[in-house]
DNA sequence: GTTATCCTAGAACGGTCGTTCAAGTAAATC
DNA sequence: GATTTACTTGAACGACCGTTCTAGGATAAC
């Protein structure tokens, strides 16, 4: 058995990123992976190089399997609905036993193996996908008139996006989804509160700028 | 230089502290902490134990020196002015250079080394009674009367510890106070929301529940 | 002043970390 | 069928992990 590959890359990267998830990245060690994906040390190294690479391609494949599918919950066009979907969504997943606690991307981000490289970075960078993809949600409901103008989208996408990291943080201290049904539902009360922010200028994401500038 | 110890516990804890806040438990070595207390191995274990037990010494101090403050802010007859000074102590922190990014017990909680062990119940806890001090803020305010008792306090505690969190993790990721501005601003907004979710039965933390289970 | 006590200092432990490498083999190429 | 190519395999690398241990010296007790 050699000279093509004898297995495949996107099961090998399920398998890390279930493990990656489950454990954290420090804690989890080559030889973990070696005897999770059941492929080779060498055939790890030569396809995905050091365990930093391998990080970031699990992390590709995360976006891919649970980042996409939690922003095409936001295409409904009620802005509510959208958000309240994604929510539903990530409180889902919670019951669900094939994946672990948390989120893969927030836990790694809380665990930073060393501030400002690039597996920070990219996870920053996801933050900012998914409160750009809230903002849009949230801006093209105020251009069709749908939602009220003066309500200030960007300060919203920030807020939605916040509570979305700490459905994250609570999940993995408590398995009880009551619990995150609570924050969500009291987090979609913000939608018509009497004291509406003045909507400021357009700004982008902050995230971004963050990025550029480390 | 013998026969007497040679250093102050609670100092060598805070140094400790920093690093284990700033890089993760994982990643911070007894060898760090050896060049970043001063004390020696031998020091580090005859009075700690091993480097679990230190972390827990770790973490009550810091739910001593950063728990603590944080609660007194919800000292404030009106609930929401107590839970706006909370926030605001958060987001104050944030900018200050003497502290690392985010929190360190929802830094530790995501990084989760060993799900179910004693760190992990002893965060789950700490959460926990922050959580019991927000609804206990609020459940005076409705029986004094100044808040509408048919809010549900239990929900509204819950809510508002998932926004710290999310405000923690947020953090970590961009350094900018006005996102963290932002995300607090709309959060406030919960307090008079049009649906009044039906108040329950009153019914105990779910942290401890969950803690029980495991 | 002697003895007992407690802390310090640093070497040393076995184990595991991430990573590399040389050897071996099945498929592909000609 | 010979040669090349590409992947697998498992041993081996040095470094560092958390932890232990021994030697030695300053203090306290008598």
């Amino acid at each position: 058995m050699a000279g093509v590959k004898q297995f495949d890359r996107s099961d090998v990267l399920d398998r890390a990123m279930a493990l990656f998830w489950k454990r954290g990245y420090e804690a989890t060690s080559i030889q973990d992976l070696v005897e999770a994906t059941g492929i080779n040390r060498g055939s790890i190294y030569g396809t995905f190089g050091d365990k930093k690479n391998l990080f970031l391609a699990v992390l590709d494949r995360y976006a891919e399997k649970i980042g996409t599918p939690l922003m095409a919950e936001l295409s409904d066009p009620d802005p509510r609905r959208a958000i309240e979907k994604m929510f539903d969504s990530i409180i889902r997943r919670t019951s669900d036993p094939r994946f672990p606690r948390g989120c893969l991307s927030t836990n790694t981000s809380l665990e930073c193996p060393a501030s400002g490289d690039e597996i920070t970075r990219r996870i920053a960078e996801m933050m900012g996908q998914q409160e750009s993809a809230i903002y849009r949600a949230i801006r093209q409901a105020q251009v069709e008139g749908s939602l009220n103008s003066e309500l200030d989208a960007r300060a919203l996408a920030r807020f939605f996006t916040a509570v979305a990291q700490g459905l994250n943080v609570v999940n993995k201290a408590i398995a009880d989804p009551e619990v995150l049904k609570d924050i969500s539902r009291v987090a979609m009360r913000v939608w018509d509160g009497p004291e509406k922010t003045r909507r400021r200028r357009p700004s982008t994401s902050r995230w971004k700028k963050t990025r550029a500038r480390r």
